[in-house]
DNA sequence: GTCGTTGCAAAGCGTTTGCAGCCTA
DNA sequence: TAGGCTGCAAACGCTTTGCAACGAC
């Protein structure tokens, strides 16, 4: 990512402006608000050598197409509401998860998903 | 469902003899050893029937092809090998999850991903 | 014999890549 | 002006669907 262009702006601009996990198809649309003729090629290099430069991370959420979120956030987790479909972080960890593995595994990673309802959703 | 033939005796003996989660892939290839000429669309279309009759359940998996697995299993989670991909079983839950979410968000079901090595690739 | 099921091939669908022209630095 | 970047279209990998032949009941 070397040079400024009108088209990275226009994406970036949908990641401060909306400040939450987007879809391509999401940054697709939103990119194409500034400019118009941007083709989904450009979203997906983009994003690409966004998450490359750390700028974005990607978000795999089971069931779904992946999401991209503005990175450097701490280590957190996320909570789906099934009404809705907002996805929300939530920070700590649950303890023990390393007593869980049975013998023989090494554990090196994880990721937890809690659905439910949110407070909008739940009112 | 109707018929009883040895394609999908061929599908349903994959699944009762390894035990774990499969990828459609996986499925395909172990059900050619006792059928070599069964295609993908047979695989792709009797998995969707045995979920419908719920033989089966859907495991969607953050970032991976969908899996497939046995219904009725207690409640569990899974383990993916980083290295040779296979996803594995394991009992028990973390404790105090409840806790995790922040006020006003009502908790109805989690899923919890362990990354790392299984037995076979670490040694 | 019926008609549910199969294998093949083609069609979909989201994502990636090749390429000629554009435009930033 | 050089070469990174763009849009288009074709290619790709995985999954679904159309269709004629097959085979379970």
């Amino acid at each position: 990512m070397q040079r400024n262009t009108v088209q990275r702006q226009a994406i970036r601009d949908a990641f401060t402006s909306t400040g939450r996990p987007l879809t391509p198809q999401e940054v697709h649309e939103l990119a194409q608000e500034s400019q118009p003729s941007i083709g989904m090629a450009t979203v997906y290099r983009t994003l690409k050598a966004l998450v490359e430069e750390k700028w974005l991370i990607v978000l795999e959420v089971p069931g779904e197409p992946p999401r991209y979120e503005r990175a450097g956030l701490d280590h957190h987790h996320h909570f789906s509401c099934r009404k809705c479909g907002k996805m929300y972080d939530f920070h700590g960890c649950p303890t023990g998860i390393a007593n869980l593995v049975p013998e023989g595994f090494k554990l090196e990673d994880h990721e937890l998903f809690l659905y439910g309802t949110c407070p909008d959703c739940a009112a």
